[in-house]
DNA sequence: GGTAAATCGTTTGACTACGAATGATTGCGG
DNA sequence: CCGCAATCATTCGTAGTCAAACGATTTACC
């Protein structure tokens, strides 16, 4: 609560203006859509990744599976995902999307917004993976076990401006094992 | 639809990640002090402003008046903020944080997590310029009105332009007067 | 002065989100 | 084969979040 860094209260501010920004375009595309972020991020990744259970799922968006089991109440609802038990091990439930979902997935807009997602790609791609390293960051800071946040010191300057070889996680950055 | 840029995803999936942190560290908060982040940030915010208006208040932490009456709710109901009408105008309630309030401010932990604010001191201070400065790009067009993304496309590189005042707000940002 | 417009705080409804508790099912050890 | 631990999905309670609708009040205009 003393001696702040500069950049602290800056950094914090942009992180809950960015949270309110996601939150008021989810309900843009509720509006226009009748689908909010998360679903649209669910039928995504399930278009993509196949069928899933939900605790996959759930992993892959980042989210806990108790909130997955709302989004996918709301999707099965509208007809746009299936759940079907396993036979084998009847816990199981897996998850995949119907051809209504894959109708309404062709038809819905990129999941970010269109300006950041307009607006990012018009940036030079090296300001791109500026961006993309700064988040990523926080993401280490933020997740990072409560003790030891020495390890990050050695981390290596977040900038890679030589990299001409520009080896960025491919393009999606595989999480931790 | 079509067509991602290959930074899409990846910074989607970090924003998603960031907000759940931040999410997670309310929650540990609530536990540990019984009150959330967004309740400290509204106790903090009427310990450096004075007395607020309800809207004056939603503006400064950047989320709307509806969710402000909320938290406004249960901190007066835990006796750390009091609500009076205004006697000039009735429609106006000035909000003030109460002596149980700033105790509860005194020991209460940084606003920050404190792997992040911990870690962000301990990177060097370019690095800490250029992430401030990705996020308030980040920002600047999430919030951007939906029209004309095109302006962006002459606003030069990343660092040093930031049209419009409010480049690095100085020490501690000063928020809008 | 009286009506219309603007402003302010609040309420309502829907959604996201978490942890903790629950119920069903599987698998392991005795 | 029997019970106990582990796993999986779900439910429950609380909180945060927004837009839209609402009631009270002030201001502006005629």
């Amino acid at each position: 609560m003393v001696e702040h860094s500069s950049f602290d209260l800056w950094i914090f501010r942009s992180l809950r203006r960015i949270m309110r920004a996601v939150d008021i375009h989810s309900r843009q595309l509720a509006a226009e859509f009748m689908i909010t972020g998360p679903q649209l991020l669910c039928l995504q990744t399930l278009h993509e990744d196949g069928p899933l259970t939900t605790s996959a799922l759930a992993k892959l968006i980042h989210v806990s599976s108790s909130t997955t089991v709302g989004i996918l109440d709301r999707l099965e609802g509208k007809g746009w995902i299936l759940r079907e038990r396993s036979g084998h091990d009847r816990r199981i439930v897996l998850v995949r999307i119907t051809a209504t979902g894959e109708a309404v997935l062709a038809g819905a807009p990129s999941l970010l917004q269109d300006r950041l997602a307009t607006g990012l790609r018009a940036l030079p791609e090296q300001e791109q993976l500026a961006i993309a390293q700064s988040l990523e960051r926080i993401v280490d800071l933020l997740e990072m076990p409560r003790r030891d946040v020495a390890p990050l010191l050695e981390a290596g300057p977040i900038i890679d401006t030589h990299a001409g070889g520009r080896e960025f996680p491919s393009p999606i950055p595989e999480k931790e094992p």
